[in-house]
Parts: structure tokens; sequence; C-alpha cells
DNA sequence: TGTACATCAGTGAACGCGCGTTCACTGATGTAC
DNA sequence: TGTACATCAGTGAACGCGCGTTCACTGATGTAC
């Protein structure tokens, strides 16, 4: 059962985006190649065709996910901040900031995918800086951080949260960090 | 090759430290029942006479884990701040924060885990509202949940990013943290 | 443009391995006299 | 206090299962004439 180039590249890319889905989800170590490949309409003997190893997978996924965006179209800094902090964002981590669902997670897989994650964080972080307006180029890379660290572990602790505390601690970080938006300079 | 009763207390509290430690370095997934017995200086076998499955064991681990403590001998916000965010915790989290090490994993485990957690997560904001001197009854909650989440969050950025930027983010968010610490109030 | 053949993307059965779990056994512990 | 026996914490071999991976096969695709 060959498929044409174009129809194998479309194959390829359904498979990094389901596995990119599922991976957010449940983590690395709780989704099979099978179920992957399964999600992505075909059978699990195809996946090698596509990739090395379950372990290259796991690599491209997060290269894929943590590529750098454009930076021209991100919501200013309020709105993002709105949208990051929402019980949507919260309850939907298949589509949601994979520096929250796979952070710890990819911290603990080969050297590659360590590469690309901390690639994805240090561009995050700029992004992060741009937004602020970055004047005296990058000063605000300090707050940038911060802010940054504030909302990437507020989603973690509402995701680990029961339904209560979780939707409190998300109006309170978000309005605990709305605050700092425009503070002071830092020390 | 019965022990008495002291030493099989001992034995299991052997274990659910152990387990502690290796799921904390690890995560659940990686670590096996028979790794955390053999780090307890036992062999798999015995496992099943002091929990009733995996599940339970890491149920019992994550109760263990974020039980509360007196509060009593906290150390002074500026103090476990610098703690926190030292390159020490970053590089060893199977002694560290159970938090930033398991919070997410933990979000996917059984209901059971999931309320020991959620439990913690609660102790934990009220313990740092207190450590910030909660004047008008708990009007610092807003305060200590941004301050938690910009603490948790950036131990797990600087886990995930390689040597360079890892030892940044622990510097430039210590120093945004320690800056909005005797802030203004919020909104 | 149409035909003949080589290529190769995807299929599905099969593999080895490690894991969680079970169980017959052992021998030190706890207890009854 | 000392002896005889029942208990049971821990041992280690064995189990079933799911996983990552391999491979002979299929039939549509791409190519050569």
């Amino acid at each position: 059962m060959r498929v044409n180039r174009e129809q194998m590249r479309a194959n390829r890319e359904r498979i990094l985006s389901e596995a990119g889905r599922l991976f957010r989800e449940r983590g690395f170590e709780n989704v099979g190649v099978a179920e992957v490949m399964r999600a992505a309409g075909m059978t699990h003997g195809g996946f090698y065709g596509h990739f090395a190893s379950k372990d290259d997978l796991v690599m491209q996924t997060l290269t894929q996910l943590f590529a750098p965006r454009d930076a021209a179209s991100d919501p200013a800094m309020t709105d993002f901040l709105d949208v990051y902090l929402s019980p949507e964002h919260r309850d939907s981590p298949g589509t949601g900031c994979p520096t929250a669902a796979l952070s710890v997670d990819a911290a603990r897989q080969t050297e590659a995918a360590r590469r690309s994650l901390s690639a994805g964080i240090e561009a995050q972080i700029a992004r992060m800086a741009a937004r602020l307006g970055d004047e005296a180029g990058g000063h605000n890379r300090v707050a940038a951080t911060g802010i940054w660290a504030a909302m990437v572990g507020a989603l973690v602790l509402a995701r680990a949260a029961d339904a209560p505390l979780s939707d409190r601690i998300l109006a309170d970080a978000k309005a605990w960090i709305a605050g700092r938006l425009d503070a002071p300079g830092d020390t």
C-alpha cells in the first residue's frame, strides 16, 4: 500500500502533530508508538519508516513544539496573560503551552531533546522581553524571566490542584502578575 | 527471614523514603518497584507486604512528601528564596521541592494521589502567606500565590535549560522576585 | 500517451524485554504453656 | 525463665502483559521505454 510523496509527507506531519498533542496530555512515558500511529490513522509498523526510534520522535516533537514562531503576531501582554491563565488553557494541555506540559519530563530525556528544549526556553524569554518593550537593550530580561516563570508555575500548580483551589490559583496568580506588569524598576 | 515489628516499620519507612527520592529524580513512570526495593536494601517480592500496588506506593509517597510540616521553623522569606533558587537545589531534585519535581506527573495519577497533592499545594500557599505576614486575615494570599508560582516556575525552567541559560534563569528570577517582596499592594 | 517493471510506504504478525504482580518457601519472631 | 509451636516478613523464581522494535509481505506509485 504505497502512498505518494505528498501523502507521505502529510502522514509524517500528522504523526508529529498527534504526538505533540498526546505527549502534552499524558507525558512521554504514558503514550506508546502504536497509540500515536493509531491517532494518525495508520498502524504501528509504518512508524520506523518515518522515525529512527521513539526517542527520535520525542526529540523531533520537542523541536517542533519549541520551534520559534514569528513574534510579530504576538498578542499584547495583558491579553496573553489572560488567555494563558484561563480555565480553558488549564483544561486543554494537549493544545496548550509545551513548556508547562513537558518541561519536567523533557529534562529527563536525551541530550538532543534537551537542546531543543533549552533553545525554546531562551526564545520564549526573549519574546517575553520584547513584549515588555526592551528599550535599554534587553534590560527587561530580568522582568521577562520572572513573569514567564510565574505564568508557567501558576499553570502547573493550577493543573495539579483540584477544582475549587485550582480556579483560585489561576485568578490570584493572574491578578498578582497583572499588578507587577507596569511595576517600578527591579533591584 | 521474618524481622521484628520495629524493623518492619523501619523497612517500610525506608521504602517510602527511597521512593520519594527516586520519584523526584526520575518521575513515577521511570522508576520500578524492584528498583525502589533494591534501594531500600530488600528484594522486590517483599513489596506487597507493605503496599497494595505501585499506585498505592505513589499515593502514599505523595501524601508523605506533601504532608504539612510545622511552619514555626520556616526560614525567612529572603533566605528561603535564596535556597530555593540555588544551583544546589536545581541539581538535587531527589531531596528537593516535591511540587517542582512531581506536580506535572502527579496530576496524571489516581484520584487519591491528586487529593494529597491538592491539599499539599493549599498548605504551601498558606505557609507562603504566613511568611509574608498576614495582617488582614489572609489578604496576602494573592501575593503568596504569585510568588510561589514564580518560584516553582523558575525552578522548573532552570532544570529544563542547559548550563549557561539555567544559571541566568535562577539569578534573574531570584532578583525579580526579591524586588517584588516588599512591593506595594496588589490591584 | 500507453505499457512493464522496479520501488517502497504502509501492513500486521512476531520478537525480546522489562515491568507489575503472584506465590511456594524459609527461617527468625512472637506466643502459649 | 525455658521450651515448642504458630506466625509471617522477606526471598526469589515465575507469570502475563504491554511496550519498542523487526520483518516478510502487499499493492499503489514512480519510472523507463
